[in-house]
DNA sequence: ACGATAGACTTACGATGTAAGAACGTCAAC
DNA sequence: GTTGACGTTCTTACATCGTAAGTCTATCGT
């Protein structure tokens, strides 16, 4: 069996077309309406023909988390690690904010997928090729990928409905709360968070820029 | 009705029993366990009754994290801003780590609780008394809830069942691998991570060591 | 031509969240 | 003490979920 491509139907049923089906499903109802039915009615098959091509439905969800690592950005190995590592934190939480089911799934997953591996892979190469000691690669790897998914966390939890407006929502929890509790926490809404320049997503940049700033004075330390 | 308890059972039901009934169940079972009829059954109670005490299975999760925020060291404003920063990042971690669930929980919720708002205004309030401008506590409360909750992300998803021997997986996970692909990633993982000193969980310090020393470089600039 | 096989479909089961409403215990007003 | 209202509980029911088990059929190597 040289050609193995089977012509049951028009477009063949395989794991890659059920995982991409699955994620553009989540993309666009949400995790919860990813069913192994909903999935399959996508595909215009019943539930269980998918079980052919994947184990579990915790299969699916591994390889949606999979794919997802391959949309990142790779860093470059040789290239100067330090707008590598910017680049591709950056480039992460823009995949991640298209897919943001995928920020829910991380915590849950045991199996890292190829991509996945390959992903980290050129992390760690970047780092080690510029010169970075073991040590301190392990301390970028964790500090640097602990700031990406742990931003992600705090940036869905503010998200609502698309483009709902922020400052109208926390007037009104703000109205809501008793005169002299949480004189801090309403100082900071009124006078910092709510304020028309404000936008929380910049604090990403700025948290990075620090870690990125901390770790390049470890690595030209003696 | 100046009393208002009621006698109708034992122990009164009530939004707080369930909620923590529902935690104790997520602790020893896990958050998949956690079922309205499981939580009704630990309750001696049916699962429609804890509707008149909860609005949904929604509002319960809400809750329980809510109950998680309160068990973090709520920072004591006037004291060292850096100390107590270090202080209540790994009480947070050590919480989280009792109560897993709780940070795969996190991203979807949206209602805030009481008990999170009042951590929140300790947090702030801490900073802003220890001399942070408005403008650097954003930063300051951002980039160092990113890195607990991200840090535990990847905690979570290496810890096996419980005490499992990571090096002797890791040896597997590494054997399958054809020579030549993933250089970069099984030297460190040899070099480094599986080696018998490393504990990812030092990486936790050395990340929160790495963020307060930045943030306490721009408290102090002029 | 024919049995094996892979991949689809059918049916079925137990579990889940919760809507709807019946049953019951308690209390205030008479 | 009786009554009526109310708050809490239980019962029943339904749609939906993941998936085990088995059937059907189109294709392939022989």
């Amino acid at each position: 069996m040289t050609d193995s491509r089977k012509i049951h139907r028009a477009s063949a049923l395989g794991r890659d077309e059920i995982v991409r089906s699955a994620m553009d499903l989540a993309d666009s109802q949400g995790l919860r309406a990813v069913s192994m039915r909903g999935v399959a009615t996508r595909l215009g098959v019943e539930a269980m023909s998918l079980y052919h091509h994947v184990k579990n439905k915790e299969d699916m969800l591994d390889g949606m988390v999979d794919e997802v690592f391959s949309e990142f950005h790779a860093p470059r190995i040789g290239a100067d690690w330090q707008s590598e590592m910017r680049l591709r934190s950056q480039s992460a939480r823009g995949v991640l904010k298209k897919h943001p089911w995928a920020v829910g799934l991380m915590d849950s997953r045991r199996n890292a997928g190829f991509a996945t591996l390959q992903h980290h892979d050129a992390v760690i190469g970047c780092l080690r090729e510029g010169g970075l000691s073991l040590e301190l690669t392990g301390h970028a790897f964790a500090v640097l990928d602990a700031h990406l998914y742990g931003f992600l966390i705090q940036e869905l939890s503010l998200a609502f409905d698309g483009e709902r407006d922020l400052a109208e929502l926390g007037e009104t929890i703000l109205a809501s709360i008793p005169d002299g509790v949480l004189p801090y926490f309403k100082e900071f809404a009124l006078g910092r968070a709510l304020r028309p320049g404000y936008d929380f997503g910049d604090e990403f940049d700025v948290g990075l820029d620090l870690i990125i700033a901390g770790l390049a004075a470890r690595a030209t330390e003696k």
